[in-house]
DNA sequence: GCAAATTTCAAACATTTGATTGAAACGAAT
DNA sequence: ATTCGTTTCAATCAAATGTTTGAAATTTGC
């Protein structure tokens, strides 16, 4: 994906009412074709065919093509943080909190509050990372596998910093994510089986539960109990 | 990706000597081409400069450039295969073999048997699936997985087609490629922390210790006992 | 209604790309 | 040394691609 590279080009107008249109029908449609395709694969003449738009306005309202897939991502990613922070819920038991933390996170992670390309364009730039992965990275990421690692501390014991922590924390995220990073995979190796229809719902109840039982496990063996 | 799509061209020719010497430099310099820029992105130009080959020469023994594609992503399965089957170690403990098998999945999945840009192809084929992608479940995920599942079972005192061991199993497969597919995600959220310079080897060991922790805590529960 | 700003348009452009082609070069067998 | 098969070569081709440009059309603000 060669794309996101940096170009010369900077200037792109402010939009009025019509402008504003025009950009918006161009953004999803982008989206779904940089998703579907990939920067390279996807031509300006086909998003622009799609849009309904003429082609020169691509560079009149983003610069050009590149800029066009920054301001996708951008919209992207606003969209993820729409959402609200992605956050430990703040009452109940740790076990209750883990739980519906999980529940929020998996619906998030299979598709509410984003477009649905949205996804599949962050899985490319985990192929090939830009600085916009810094960006989603240091906004989003972090601040959500760390608001959990504190979680996770408080049910191991340990201080959140801790490698122990860490490497746990890491191991509940994980669960959820492969649903999403290997769907394609995932469908077809359980079709056919008991859990084959699985809800996100269904899957945060299994994650929370192994990893409930893990970490109060891991707790116990840290106190000298046999688990 | 547009290009593994079936081409009418499946005329390539048998090699002789400095045949196979040219077919294998340019499966190489395509695997990490393929790879890093995706098949649209790479160029035959730039492939046959890397080799050292004219540029017909891709006609010549492939066909085409998605021929090309095709026999660089059987190489690499060919290679994931070489390393032999990904098997649950047969002597030990349940827990014995389940962190034997982590580690051996580890390692395959870091980086060992394979060249270093087959796994960025898979995970350009998981997402955009082709026909290439149902061959790899079926000869590969599948009976790896499958074969996990029986241990899960056993350490569940469960049936190897139960829900909550295919999910269990899921849960424990999932950790570790979870450190593949977000490696670059990864490299980000560990810089600085204690656990920035982990080897596989100890991923693959905490991921053990908190995998057993929650089947063994998870099998009592169902005898009845608290965790 | 008018002038200025914005937006869109169609044609054109330069470059790149995968594929092709006839010939030359090379290797193997007799 | 000769013939045949294999492999490589350089030039060429057709199509595709992102970008550009001057003008026309539309919108906006007074």
């Amino acid at each position: 994906m060669a794309a996101p590279a940096p170009t010369n080009r900077t200037i792109a107008h402010d939009p009025g009412e019509q402008g504003v249109a025009t950009r918006a029908r161009l953004l999803e449609v982008a989206g779904e074709e940089f998703a579907k395709r990939g920067f390279q694969d996807a031509t300006v003449r086909e998003i622009c065919r799609r849009a309904g738009v003429n082609i020169a306005s691509i560079n009149y309202h983003f610069g050009d093509k590149a800029g066009l897939y920054r301001e996708v991502f951008r919209t992207a990613v606003m969209r993820f943080k729409e959402g609200g922070k992605l956050a430990v819920p703040p009452q109940g038991t740790a076990e209750e909190r883990l739980k519906g933390f999980l529940h929020v996170f998996m619906d998030r992670v299979t598709g509410k509050n984003h477009p649905a390309w949205a996804p599949t364009l962050m899985m490319r730039e985990m192929i090939e990372p830009t600085e916009a992965l810094d960006e989603v990275v240091q906004s989003m990421i972090r601040p959500t596998f760390f608001g959990l690692a504190g979680l996770v501390a408080e049910l191991l014991g340990r201080a959140s910093d801790d490698a122990v922590v860490l490497r746990a924390t890491a191991s509940v995220v994980s669960q959820c994510l492969w649903y999403r990073h290997s769907a394609h995979v995932v469908k077809r190796l359980f079709e056919g089986t008991s859990v084959q229809d699985d809800t996100p719902g269904q899957r945060a109840d299994h994650i929370a539960s192994f990893s409930i039982a893990a970490l109060s496990c891991l707790r116990q063996q840290d106190g000298g109990a046999a688990c």
